[in-house]
DNA sequence: CATGAATGAGTATTCATTCAT
DNA sequence: TATGAATGAATACTCATTCAT
């Protein structure tokens, strides 16, 4: 899968970038962030980031939205896979909880890192992601409601309630150093205890 | 109430640099925020703030401190007047919320915002404050179990539980504009459902 | 006429700043001048430019306005003292020249130094400024006509023709390391030749 | 003329870089000026000018070298054709005019933009080639005194002068838009009217 | 020869911190 | 005490120059 004899894979290096970009923004917020950390964790140089982004928040805004790009993308192909609207749930949480860890930062950043109108540009756009998600977990909620085996309720408000829940598993795994596979266990069964019938 | 010719009260103008530095850290983050916006939102000049504060870092440490001191306080009075355990839940959630909020807001800024072993420090710090309100909602959960109100659960998660339920209703409010109110019945009956025998 | 005890004249600090920065941004042009050498020849720290003015560009700006404003100023004052007109070119030449070699500096770094629309802009303040001294100069060249000293010519293009005599005695002076005295009496004589009936 | 098949006359692509310097350079003085700018321009690779010129001073002080060289063989070659000292002045403005305002912007990108020892060295070759021209004028200064046309002057400033009533013709339609015919005879009118017996 | 992706030295600008008043 | 003018360390960004292809 690596390139061999010095032939890059296309976009290689921006990809690199933005990797690097996404770790070294995730741990120190935006202001936080060195273009010169970044580029060193790329493994490039500082003058190379400019080559593919015009500026750090443009850096910013790009990771952005391939990553909730990606995201919408791979939770939507996981829920058509699924079966059962509480198989969907289980396997929401178990297969895309990397990208919920992704989601939770950018939106720790982006809440807490506003100066100015652009920046408020940028948060904009990640709202309309983020709904997009919402959007996705409202409707597995309603097709359990429809079936039902949920209870009648706020769709968007329990969609939203099933991220906090998620955020716990994270918050827990992360900070308590609890087994992730106990936490998500525990948790969801909360989630579903509630929701249910 | 107000302080006359000049004579003021004691520790007052600490506690106006600490409200503002609050307003001000919470909107813009650590390193977005700076010294001289809280300075102004204070309403004092820049050089007063290092009368009362060593650095920018220690006026974010004692703040975190002093908000975290008086929310526990606050929330253990609170627990401590009401009657049922159900009762508690709700009052913690109605009166709380605020607490809440900047308790979402300080962790938001610790876990993303981490520099060198000094961040670390304050980090431990706030995860030990943390830990405290943890046990505060766990108390109360065991309470629960104990009367048999509560299924049988992992307390410690299902109080990590609980404040990712407040953070849903708090996102919910401010990023969608939605009632407050019925929003913490919404999410309120959500967790108590998952929650109660 | 030194302050005394520490006692510093209003301004007095941003007015050293100007200096200064007259001198390097004529030795060196905008793009070749460094703040910091500004800071240094002004003898004040680099962040110091930035509380009196917003940018280099915005330095460079009051600089320039600042200049032609006292020029313009200055040489009015000189022109209206003097009585017969001969008297009035020559007596613009032996006082203004300083003022002139400001202006042929200005004018060259202006000229050649062009990046964006903010440029555009600057130099039409200071085309502006220039035409006022065109218009000072043509008003004595007219005065000159009316009396019968002067022949019949363009009064605009003569005026644009003393600065361009100016000019000659600069360089003259300059490069060649002329005695200033002898330039000036030798150039003025071929200007007045050239203008008189 | 083009070159056919790909096949390119010698030194073309070099003279292509240096006919897209000078108007660059011209445009934006030297630290202005991106090398970028002056390949695109070109038509060729940044990296191409790295093979015809070892750096960008070198393309400075190359064009320079080139352009007055051009210079002075132009006018060296129009003067002798001429007849009439008079008569040669006129040619001299006439068709010397382009050259002479390539002078102008050269001599006021060197006279602002000095930064060190080398720019000290590229000003003296540039002053050597001037006193060429400066040379060169006066002798037909000094022709039209021997034929009794031109009163005793100090040649050497007139020629100098000369140069200044060129600056004059330049700025006056440059910046004022008038027309250069007109502006020719105005002020080559003025010129000879001052120096003629 | 020709190229342009990659680089890092150099610069404008910001902002926490100090200190004279 | 309280202040804000002054400062320079830190950082985003530019661009001349190199070098692998």
């Amino acid at each position: 899968m690596e390139d061999r004899m010095g032939q890059e894979l296309p976009g290689k290096k921006k990809n690199l970038i933005l990797e690097a970009a996404a770790e070294v923004f995730a741990r120190r917020g935006f202001h936080g962030s060195t273009v010169e950390e970044i580029a060193q964790r790329a493994g490039v140089g500082k003058g190379t980031i400019y080559e593919y982004f015009s500026s750090k928040k443009d850096l910013f805004h790009q990771l952005i939205t391939a990553v909730m790009e990606e995201m919408i993308t791979d939770l939507r192909k996981r829920i058509d896979q699924a079966g059962e609207v509480q198989e969907k749930l289980r396997i929401l949480v178990e297969e895309g909880l990397n990208h919920f860890q992704r989601l939770e930062q950018i939106s720790k950043i982006l809440m807490t890192e506003v100066k100015n109108a652009r920046d408020e540009e940028i948060k904009e756009i990640f709202l309309q992601k983020h709904e997009s998600i919402i959007g996705l977990i409202s409707g597995v909620i309603e097709e359990g409601m429809k079936e039902g085996r949920f209870r009648q309720v706020d769709k968007l408000l329990a969609a939203q309630l099933f991220i906090g829940t998620l955020s716990s598993i994270i918050v827990s795994t992360t900070i308590y150093n609890r087994e992730r596979k106990t936490s998500i266990n525990a948790v969801l069964d909360l989630f579903l205890h509630g929701i249910s019938t």
